[in-house]
DNA sequence: TCTGTATTTAGACTAAATCTAGAATGAGTA
DNA sequence: TACTCATTCTAGATTTAGTCTAAATACAGA
């Protein structure tokens, strides 16, 4: 049974809005790993009033440093986000683009390979590859 | 024996040029992962004409497309590039922003973890952590 | 040398992200 | 309820990374 966006919110410390909650939602609904521009574009039609693009960014940043959503770089120039924050990572199919989430369960741990001098808080991989026909 | 940046632009196909050549050295020769303003600025005065920053981007593309250099993703919004061509990852201590590198044999094989249904090309380890101190 | 192609240049342009200053919101309190 | 004050949101300006354009230059091959 996984938390609402309204419980999340609030397991976070983040002060509720209209704004917050609807972006939280779109993120969470969506397997896809959407631009900023994107989640304007995807949840502006869901507020009774205008929502800046400010706002947008201010509300993901927001949620970054919370911990309630993620930032995902696969390629140059464009930060993506992810309501996902089991730990896993991500393949990204070079012929279309798609992001698939992998879980972490499915590769060895590497979380201790670098040893003592390097204390690791956090890491990510990126796979680059075909997705083959049966899976898509 | 290493080769030279000349004899690998030649290797690699790229036609010479004074501007290829001095990119490709700077590159060579630093252990940073610099941003194209970076390498802009540290290799301007090396030349005897103005370089532009078009030219710093067209020949950072041509030598990545060729394979003479990587992009280096690690933060949002800013793309670094890398000539280590070896397989490797990136250690970033989040305190420095150094970024260091970590030779593929240091961690355990994930290129075979994903199984069939993904045919993974490449993939790219991103840690992000403290550096101990007697390492730096 | 001549000629065509590739490269470089300066500066305009685009797009991602941030900043600013004022308006709106809304929780806490009288 | 009405007031206060901090927080959030807004529109638009700004900054910055990166691309594009058109003209000049370099340079390899005939
Ligand atoms: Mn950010
Ligand atoms: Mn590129
Ligand atoms: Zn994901
Ligand atoms: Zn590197």
């Amino acid at each position: 049974m996984s938390l609402t966006a309204k419980e999340l919110l609030t397991k976070k410390g983040v002060k509720m809005t209209s704004q917050r909650l609807v972006i939280t939602e779109y993120l969470m609904q969506t397997l896809e790993h959407p631009t900023a521009d994107e989640i304007l574009a995807g949840v502006a039609e869901m507020l009774p009033v205008p929502l800046s693009r400010a706002t947008v960014y201010n509300t993901l940043n927001t949620l970054v440093d919370a911990g309630v959503i993620r930032e995902v770089l696969t390629e140059p120039g464009r930060t993506r986000y992810d309501a996902n924050t089991f730990e896993h990572h991500h393949f990204v199919d070079v012929k279309s683009g798609k992001i698939i989430d992998i879980p972490q369960e499915m590769l060895p741990d590497i979380e201790k390979a670098l040893g003592d001098k390097f204390k690791v808080h956090s890491y990510t991989v990126t796979f680059y590859g075909d997705l083959e026909d049966d899976k898509k």
